[in-house]
DNA sequence: CGATAAACGAGACGGTACGTCGCGTCTTCTG
DNA sequence: CAGAAGACGCGACGTACCGTCTCGTTTATCG
């Protein structure tokens, strides 16, 4: 993702780049980051947990953040599985039928493993671009998949912005959570859905909302 | 702000503070602060910049981040003037009115600036407190103002979120320039008024939208 | 020695930098040198040995290899004092006497010291004056006085390369001991005065010899 | 000569050594040795020069040092041939009759190779044992021919101490090189015999010098 | 003659030391 | 005494080298 590969055709001389290297490198860059944050984080450390040398760190990635941001990148989940997403019926209840416990962790842990890279963001677009596939858009997916649905089933009209109101959740949740440092919980998340995303939609909520 | 004075009736002995220098370090760090992003900047830089020794840095903020964020606090435009806000009649009029390119930029630069920060927050309570209110704050307390003068014309029901909707702009806002790395553009912030805020509101937006 | 100083009038702002960390960081340097040898030695060391930072080692000297020059530059004990040498009347008596068991040791250990420099004195010709004058010179200078006083008592003749016959030792030892390995041995240096140096004074040895 | 042979009846199956390897590799190492110094020259200098593989090297030599150790060794010119050595019929006609250009030249070239390998012999004495036998041995036994020689015309004592005299010369010329850093000229090497070997000898100098 | 085992060039690997730079503190001198 | 200048202890960064291991290829011997 972040080396880029300028050879062409070369003859592939040498010992080759062990790849699986490569996973126990960011899996361990991943602990670490977690474990210590992203400045309490060295390199050192995570050469050490993936019993690999500092050299074999700065022949894939230039620089640390370049592994952390790469390190992030892979922790799409697998959430975004189409067979197991709920189905309600309403796009509320496809929408509530995702807060649930396990999701909300790992959303905030993603969050707080952004935070230490926020600032990286503006440096490199394209490391921009990768944190978003990696962490905005699987997210994003799911909304986009509920909104739909609705759309077929006539719930919502056709012609609202999809790609506007799929992201409204994750703004406000990354608001709360990195500028504000509140934290996520249930009742926060069913009433963005509630007062904010379903109005947007022009969907009425339920009278006891 | 963040610098606390433990000091009751010291006999203030010896050659008091020049509180001109404050100023000055702080406007030196905002410079190298835009110019070298949060990482890139270093406190020497700040030193050399403002002519001061470092320890006069240290003397009045105990870290790089407090003086960072003292700095980004001090950011706050008078804008949030109540004798001069736009006082349209309607909300929507008041909330586009807001939209200002100078306003933009400044949002847009303290942004940007808040980017290197982000990961900082996340360690220091009180500095997320100074940060909300230094540079959230201000802009929700004039939305709070034109949904208090909606409510009290009775173009929204009495009984809305008032402090959930005041956020969604600041929200949306945030989330596109620091995570997805987009510009703010005119298009976009009135999009968020009608697709959003508004209908979060319950008011019905202008049929051209 | 080796930090040359190109500073004509500067007006030494600041803080001085502290000669006592200079002394206390070549007998940290010395330390670890006999301990580890050159190779063996490590700046971190010597650091942690002087309780200093790098830094401040690397502020003095602009390598590891000047500050152990250095270090050894600064071995010079003090057994050239004039008024404690020995004075038999006779060169020989006075070359024999200088043979004691703390003198040997002594120069062994330099000579082992010097083992682990002999390859830096070739990119380094002030180096190699700096090690001259500290580890040969001294020793030569000893020689050189029961050489004059020989010469004054008529045991020797006046003619003869002083400069050349006080350096005889020294070259005999350093190669035993840095070439060959050998052990400097009282027996070694005895057959090295009656069998090389005095013949090439000129002086008849004993017979015994 | 470093590299033992353990194997007693390997069935030595496979490709076999190309023994041409071996002296590319070591001319290579000398090459890089003489352009670099010792702790300049890499071991992928040596191996890039000698178009060979890392592997290649250490599969010949247990390290870097062995390496060098023995690429010095090869350097051991045919001059101890004993039918070209000259015979003038004197010993300090001999001894002079050594002194030409191409052997001061060659003797300095050794010595500053040497010179980065001093260190490495005090923890490897079996490395010390074949410097000795590479570089100091030959021109020894050439002295020592002489000597013979001159015992046999009985132009010096047959008591002398033949092995301290034959390493005078050496020992002499190592100390100017290596520790004073000085050039070897033809004037320092014939004062060298006429004022320490030859009086060392009981050979009176010709009056001339 | 084909299989096999080892050597080969190339280069990735784990490890370790180097020399640099930044933070926050301490020290010296000047106003 | 505050303040500018800068040295200090500490520790992380990114680089370079050593000695080993792993590729794919070449070469020699064995079955």
């Amino acid at each position: 993702m972040t080396q880029i590969d300028l050879v062409e055709d070369r003859p592939k001389l040498g010992r080759k780049r062990d790849p699986s290297r490569d996973q126990d490198i960011l899996d361990a860059a991943l602990d670490v980051l977690v474990e210590s944050g992203y400045d309490g984080m060295t390199v050192d450390m995570v050469a050490a947990r993936a019993k690999a040398g500092k050299a074999t760190l700065y022949r894939r990635w230039p620089s640390k953040s370049a592994l952390v941001l790469d390190a992030v990148a892979c922790l799409k989940a697998g959430e975004l599985d189409p067979d197991t997403l709920p189905d309600t019926g309403t796009l509320r209840g496809d929408l509530v039928a995702m807060i649930r416990p396990p999701a909300i962790r790992d959303g905030e842990r993603k969050l707080r493993i952004m935070s230490g890279m926020v600032s990286l963001l503006a440096d490199n677009p394209e490391l921009a671009d990768a944190a978003h596939a990696a962490l905005v858009e699987p997210r994003a997916a799911v909304n986009r998949i509920f909104f739909e649905r609705a759309i077929a089933r006539g719930e919502v009209a056709p012609d609202i912005d999809v790609e506007k109101l799929i992201l409204i959740g994750p703004a406000l949740v990354s608001y709360n959570v990195l500028m504000l440092q509140r934290p996520v919980t249930r009742e926060f998340l069913i009433s963005n859905i509630d007062k904010v995303i379903l109005p947007a939609a022009g969907v009425r909520p339920p009278p006891t909302a």
